[in-house]
DNA sequence: TAAAGAAAATTGATATTTCCGATCTATGAT
DNA sequence: ATCATAGATCGGAAATATCAATTTTCTTTA
């Protein structure tokens, strides 16, 4: 079916409220003949006369009235979807599915949810917790926004935001000849008791790479699901680990039995960015929840840069 | 504001079901470079993205979501529009101004009107009863649509369809030496008391016509308001009168004092035709109205067309 | 009665917009 | 690595819209 053009109704609803076509064409800013041919072409579509032409001004017909008062509905409805649509497209606006490895989320989600939520009620914020690729494959199938992940990680097809280094701190019991140790260094934990999480998490790649040792090493089947009971296995003696300083800062429960140490020589650690899939609409509110974790976390995080 | 284009929003539309720039341009049977000019524009529009592009086709965002969802209904708007606006415009839909003349109005309206709401449920049909100048008037101001008149009427701006004729009989007391006449001419009524209507009526001026009798002659103080009084006066034996034939066939009551006879040469009458503005939207109604009346009265009046 | 005035229709030229075909680019699949 | 698919981009042609000027019609005024 053929429809009406938007414009040609709002000539005719300026039409029925001036009630002259030479008005109504100075109220569209039109001149006279292109408000005519308008109105024409309606009553041609329409198959019914709208107006009356007079030798003043001119009237409109019973169904010049009906298709004014629909006209004026549309445009009613018109006006209020282009009103309607930016707002829904607005930062933040509907579901955001918002993702975080195990070793970040606890550390990071809370803060940023409350902050998030302040500024923008309207968000529907669904969070995911999981390793990373697991993150990264959402991304590409788009259940996922935006995700937290440690670098570095190669991912074609994801953008990155690097937001702040986190560096590893050495967690060890009390009485461990490591906490008195003066200059700590990756080397220092040649051959010592290094407690890891199970395999898959990034955590446990980004610690073997820090401290260049083999992935042989140590006591491989002695591996923790989480930062939690990596903590209280160091607490139980069983040996020392690396914690991100993020955790450490940010509500990881040490306990009295377990000293914290940082490393001196070179500092170790890993970076924490946001992550999207290139392309993707939400960018710039992925962006925008980077620079929220960024104002929120650098007071309590470490100003120097890793090298 | 700028508003969107209809064909715009179809191409949303389209593309929220086919989930593809180039089904969706198919759908819309344009090429896929005018539906990804579309829908740019739209994005440009509302200053947001509406589609997520990816090598498989298109993905709607939050805020397209929403736009198709308006677009829909606006589009359905705009359909139901262009449905209802014809109709609204077609025949005897919403108010008709229907007028008559006082000698016209009994035995014609109560017909057509029964005719008419049976033929179009929908009509409002609003009845005046006046005499010709006032309903022409009415005409040219737009308060009638069409009017019963009798003829011959000069009236500018005015159309005018001849409906049928009607021819005048002589009314007459039962004993009058006229109702025993054969060959009955309008000459007869030379001398006679002659009653008439009172001023203004046209029924009056064309029986003046008719019978080319000077206006001074006949009992100017006697005149009659209405038909109805006027046979009353005749069967008073006050003396004769001109009745239409359209009257004595419908409904006139003559009662048993009252003689009716026809003229046979000449015949002589007026015609009752239907009346309306010049160029005004209703014509074709008026028209309709026109040949329901030929169908109506075309058994029961003279066939014979007056000379 | 004629002239003036007002309002819409018409006309013809111009400017804009729209639309398509061809081409290019990016991304997966074989 | 090559091919296939899908969307973006670009340039030119066709359709459309718009305007200024003019005409027509009807009304009002002199």
């Amino acid at each position: 079916m053929i429809l009406p053009t938007l414009r040609q109704l709002q000539f005719l609803v300026a039409l029925g409220e001036t009630g002259s076509f030479s008005r109504a064409a100075e109220a569209c800013h039109v001149t006279q003949p292109t408000l005519s041919a308008g109105i024409k072409e309606l009553e041609d579509l329409f198959g019914v006369a709208l107006a009356e032409r007079e030798s003043r001004g001119a009237t409109l017909t019973h169904a010049g009235e009906i298709a004014v008062a629909r006209a004026s509905a549309l445009l009613a409805d018109a006006h209020a979807l282009v009103q309607a649509v930016p707002s829904a497209g607005a930062l933040f606006s509907g579901p955001f599915h918002l993702g975080a490895i195990p070793t970040i989320a606890p550390f990071v989600l809370p803060q940023i949810v409350s902050q998030l939520t302040r500024k923008y009620p309207d968000v529907k914020l669904y969070l995911t917790e999981d390793r990373t690729q697991r993150l990264i494959d959402q991304l590409r199938a788009r259940t996922l926004d935006a995700a937290f992940i440690a670098l570095p990680w190669e991912a074609p097809g994801i953008e990155v935001m690097t937001l702040f280094d986190d560096e590893f701190l050495l967690a060890a019991p009390v009485n461990h000849p490591l906490t008195r140790k003066n200059g700590l260094s990756p080397e220092d934990l040649q051959g010592v008791d290094l407690l890891l999480l199970e395999d898959g998490h990034c955590l446990r790649d980004h610690a073997v790479a820090a401290c260049r040792i083999k992935s042989g090493g140590g006591r491989e089947q002695v591996a923790a699901t989480s930062l939690g009971t990596l903590v209280n296995m160091v607490a139980g003696g069983l040996g020392v680990s690396l914690i991100p300083k993020l955790a450490a800062d940010n509500g990881l429960t040490l306990g009295p039995d377990v000293a914290v140490r940082s490393f001196v020589t070179p500092i170790i650690g890993r970076q924490v960015g946001i992550a999207w899939k290139s392309g993707s609409p939400r960018e710039e509110e992925a962006r925008k929840l980077g620079e929220l974790v960024r104002e929120q976390l650098r007071p309590r995080t470490s100003a120097a840069p890793l090298s």
